[in-house]
DNA sequence: ACTTAACTTTACGGCCGCTTCAAGCCCCGG
DNA sequence: CCGGGGCTTGAAGCGGCCGTAAAGTTAAGT
């Protein structure tokens, strides 16, 4: 499971003596001389890192990373570890305004490029691996983490009662649960009776999340007892 | 795979502050209230690091220091995070020339510790790599290790406190954080109800950080929970 | 089919929570 | 000892959202 890296430097004694050092550590490195073939080559192969350097013959590495970032679909997240000149107090500012993921003043020691290409492919995988709760049934989703509710790719506008309320009912799906179970479940206190706001809000998270809210497929009416969320839907 | 630290710290109360703290954040903490516990501890523990503190009542931090680098075999690499009194031009000079791997003056933020913690860590275990952790979201950035944010060139002027608050948002973008959360992993302490510090801090960073601060597009209000950094922005 | 009970829908008033502004306070540097 | 920057606190303003009420609709029982 050797990851595949695209090194992008005109240098090619640079080049050739870190992508040995690289491919020893267990990496499989490919190169390229400048931005144009650099391009084509994380198009080809898409690599789970770039080396980037900031000095190109043909093009600025600063452009050469736009240009990743503008590629279609996951490429354009590819890492990206850039290598700036050395001395520039400038250098931390750069790093930032480029799109990078991390960068290295030149000269470097290869075991400092080794740490940082760990570190920036640590952050990668971490980053958007780390899951959260989130409830599904057929198109609907419910994010405990960011509260929010989805069908299929409409993000429903819902407030944070009305999420209280779906999530006490989604939670408990299959399950027939009275206003008081409801009211308990979500504000810890009792409903005096004849308190018609659960209804009302059953409505307004209806018109939210059903496709047709005259005949909801989600939350169900049963009538003299509470609602229910539909187990399986769509 | 929590990692084991010791703390040699003679202040109990602030010893028990940091030593809660860091054991929230998933670390094993021991602790020593003087400098003859603390070698005894080292030796007979083995801490992965050692917060070591300046001022301690039988003998000097940097005695404690020097003693630790005096240990047979790998215990004298053992990485040491000298906290010093406040204000000490020298004392930077001083502890990082007697040994320390890095140093923190008091008082800190608790949340500045951990950082230093992880990267002093990091660097043992990667070699000398100080790791820039840019995080990424759209055209903003944030580096860890500068402290400092950019929207595309623009350098945004955040204060420390701002810088942490945005980066405790951050770090859990696209999760919903009540202000207790947010103070929490910023202070490692409580926020007494109705206060509204927070807030106004929110509408400092916005107006730092958002294009237009009255339609926030990455600090979103939550109603009635918090607030949540969106994961997808631009 | 009529009656009645229960649910749905709409409209709106009022409250609560967020925002913003202003002033106070604390800490640090001069 | 004084000045300034920044965190905190308080108050005022505003908007969003909940709950109520009242009318409309559906379902069940006779």
């Amino acid at each position: 499971m050797s990851q595949k890296l695209l090194m992008i430097e005109d240098d090619a004694r640079l080049a050739a003596m870190v992508a040995d050092y690289l491919t020893q550590s267990g990496f499989a490195v490919q190169l390229a001389a400048d931005g144009q073939h650099g391009l084509a080559a994380v198009q080809a192969g898409a690599p789970e890192l770039v080396i980037l350097d900031l000095m190109l013959p043909d093009m600025d590495g600063l452009e050469v990373c736009r240009r990743i970032r503008a590629l279609p679909g996951a490429l354009a997240r590819t890492p990206v570890l850039m290598l700036t000149a050395k001395g520039d107090p400038m250098d931390r500012i750069i790093g930032l305004e480029i799109g990078a993921d991390d960068y290295l003043p030149k000269p470097f020691e290869p075991r400092e490029l080794l740490a940082r290409i760990r570190a920036v492919l640590r952050r990668h995988v971490d980053g958007p691996a780390a899951d959260h709760a989130v409830l599904r049934f057929g198109s609907l989703a419910i994010d405990q983490d960011a509260r929010t509710v989805t069908v299929g790719a409409q993000v429903c506008e819902l407030t944070s009662y009305q999420f209280d309320l779906l999530l006490a009912l989604a939670e408990r799906a299959g399950r027939v649960l009275t206003r008081d179970q409801i009211m308990e479940a979500v504000r810890g206190r009792e409903l005096d009776a004849f308190d018609r706001s659960i209804d009302v809000h059953m409505g307004r998270i209806r018109a939210a999340i059903e496709l047709d809210a005259k005949n909801p497929k989600r939350i169900l009416t049963v009538r003299g007892v509470g609602y229910v969320f539909a187990r399986q839907q769509d």
